[in-house]
DNA sequence: AAGTTTTTTCAGACTGTTTTAAGCTTTGTC
DNA sequence: GACAAAGCTTAAAACAGTCTGAAAAAACTT
């Protein structure tokens, strides 16, 4: 098991190594994102610790271009700050898991172990269903010899759906979800989104429905029941 | 799996509700510290998400009468305050785990799974009965070869009849778990969703059967007498 | 600043759900 | 077996949720 890790607090970063190696993980220690992302790329890790607050390149920044280089390795992300907003924006850019400083080394344990474990799964650059592809770098949604460009709300609506196809989206969590939880819109802005896609999907000729469950929400279907 | 929510703050209190109910748990959700007792020594909970600050009694005492009651269902305490006093507090008193607020959804279902995990059961998303599965994501209901989609009132009577096989559901409290205890529906309302429902299983050419118990209410019937 | 695309808003058509009510069937009692 | 009470079934009316096109508003591009 190898892990590397990237934190410019010296102090910190070296109890987290002696730690992590007490635990028999084999471990990189870099101080600065660059170097975290040179590490990153160049070997292969298990799991990756990484400070938010860096020199030279943030630690959301790293994961970023690590995902655009579709390198998948499971990141942990350290953040001192406190705000939901940060949190959201580093699982945004792909990072598995976070965790706010200070905190009690049985909790990085706990965590590290539970990615190391994820390793398996993939994070595909692309949804599929049936006969679409939805690519996630270029927010087109691709059918079988048509493709169309997505707007950023059909997009994010889509991506929902798609990522766990046949499951019912409440249009409650479809707002929250895509509009924010601050925000005030609708349920009829879902339905004028769905309304586009249905017409995109249909423009695509795709075989995939948006099927409405009512008073409910949203799902996919593809060749099955009603 | 059954979730007791006990958080004054509304807004807070619905997000969580229905991140909770996506995630296929069952929820009642309470705005103080008096009813979250209550509801936390009536029924039996997986987990109990508790608030600190709470109306009337607070979050700390509600863990404290909970466990002198003998009752050991897992708390987790939401805490505001980022005082480490305050966490080793609540979890003298009894409570298993505390998360402190604000904090990402994730993060919350990881230890609520974390905490449910030690009652060993699965979340489960679809309910089955002899030949009947009822798919609680799609509002389907799925036969030997046939399937079905349901309404929403026949779909939350059968849940509940389903929910508990055999079992026989009086008509009053099928009528306020279903239109809820204000509604002035009648009895008449059920019956006819019962007959709906009959219809539907014999279009899906069910063995099962609801039965009547007369002057009571109704329950389901497999493969033996009444 | 004009043009383009995305997002929101609105209203009318539409659809499926829910209620209602009346007639019919079953069950239990005398 | 007759009667009343409870339950069943159905059709139709009332209702509520959903769809969609058109247009206004907002956000980007050029």
């Amino acid at each position: 098991m190898k892990l590397l890790i990237v934190e410019d607090e010296i102090r910190l970063a070296d109890t987290l190594g002696q730690i992590m190696r007490e635990q028999k993980y084999t471990v990189d220690l870099v101080y600065d994102g660059e170097s975290g992302l040179d590490y990153a790329l160049m070997e292969s890790y298990d799991v990756i610790i990484l400070d938010v607050m860096l020199p030279k390149i943030n630690g959301f920044e790293v994961v970023k271009r690590l995902r655009q280089a579709k390198n998948a390795t499971p990141v942990l992300l350290l953040t001192a700050r406190d705000e939901t907003r940060d949190k959201i924006e580093g699982l945004d850019y792909g990072a598995d898991d976070y965790m706010t400083k200070p905190f009690v080394p049985e909790e990085l344990l706990a965590r590290v172990r539970a990615l190391s474990r994820r390793q398996g799964e993939v994070i595909l650059n692309e949804l599929c269903f049936e006969d679409l592809v939805l690519k996630l770098d270029t927010y087109t949604l691709h059918g079988k010899n048509k493709s169309i460009r997505l707007g950023f709300k059909e997009f994010e609506i889509l991506k929902l759906l798609m990522s766990n196809p046949g499951m019912v989206f409440p249009k409650e969590s479809i707002l929250t979800k895509v509009w924010g939880s601050e925000s005030d819109a609708e349920d009829n802005n879902v339905e004028a989104y769905i309304s586009f896609l249905r017409k995109k999907f249909n423009y695509l000729g795709s075989i995939v429905t948006i099927g409405t469950v009512r008073k409910v929400g949203y799902h996919l279907e593809g060749l099955h029941d009603s």
